[in-house]
DNA sequence: ATATACTTTCAATAAATTTTGAAAATTCAA
DNA sequence: TTGAATTTTCAAAATTTATTGAAAGTATAT
């Protein structure tokens, strides 16, 4: 396989990952686009590679940008931005990780420990499935927030050797 | 809190929760309600329950089933079928794991296998880097593969005891 | 200061996804 | 069988989400 055609299928299938994960698919695509980029690009650029209007382009960089995902460079003598993706792979999940982590679980937490506290007789059995489904995805939820701390913090080799303990 | 209002706000929450996962509202909320219902439910109970269509609602019932996230059960001298959701919160999630697995990081994976093998130069830095972008997100992802394959297999009880020891 | 290069915004439009509901298909009891 | 109850399908409509592009905003060089 060419690298052209190998390039494309790369960004439009990390495109269709992203959708199934809550992204939008052009601001995967722009991710994959700077993923494999030796040198940062500018918004013409991508906009040029990637056949996305000047707006649409914008407004997704910067997306990717408060995720923690990519950074803006500024080259000496060039006026134009320049943008450029982290390229550890292990910081990228862990950066979503985060991300995701303090949007979604962090809040469904929080709305857990409210709603385990509903009035009502435990004796009746409404009362008691609704307690006892909301205890337990709080238990495992709290423990996957703690795992997920941990694995923020680690290296990739300690936290690689660590499963490879475990799962000898 | 009441909890009618309770069951509304989990529902609801659920629901909004899912379109970060790429599952689609309903769909969610369907689950969330069969799993703080006591007792089984017919589609007309869900129907009512949610406000949903009929068409909507047999829709997604049937992709839960697809998920093995809900079963059919049919009750002696009812002529109505029946639905109820899986209620041990681990088992839910190793099932959703399994298959999200087996539909997005598999094939994911035979991609970057192909993707590799691109032909070029390794001097082009093009070409340099990606292939080792394309190989990077490879080794990971055959990390995470296993260890899902080891968590969808463990038991609750354990894989939380060995993630204690791990982070202790 | 002014012109030029570049970036951002956002209302309008397009595209994708979800939902509806009526019709067709199926199941089952008599 | 027949027909009533129930489930499934699917084209059309509604809704949600993404995209465009032109206009407004900003920064920089002269």
């Amino acid at each position: 396989m060419k690298l052209t055609e190998a390039k494309q299928q790369f960004i439009s299938s990390w495109g269709a990952f992203g959708t199934h994960w809550g992204i939008n698919r052009t601001m995967a695509q722009i991710h994959a686009l700077l993923l494999i980029s030796p040198d940062p690009m500018t918004q013409d650029d991508i906009m040029e590679e990637l056949n996305i209007s000047r707006g649409n382009t914008n407004m997704n960089i910067r997306e990717l940008i408060n995720w923690g995902l990519v950074e803006r460079v500024l080259l000496a003598g060039e006026r134009k931005e320049f943008f450029s993706a982290e390229k550890d792979i292990w910081k990228v999940v862990k950066q979503i990780v985060k991300e995701r982590k303090k949007r979604e679980l962090e809040p469904m937490l929080q709305l857990l420990d409210k709603l385990e506290e509903v009035e009502g007789d435990k004796r009746d059995k409404n009362v008691k499935t609704f307690v006892d489904t909301v205890s337990s995805i709080k238990k495992l939820g709290k423990q996957a927030d703690k795992t997920l701390d941990m694995m923020i913090k680690a290296e990739e080799s300690w936290f690689v050797n660590s499963l490879m303990k475990m799962f000898k």
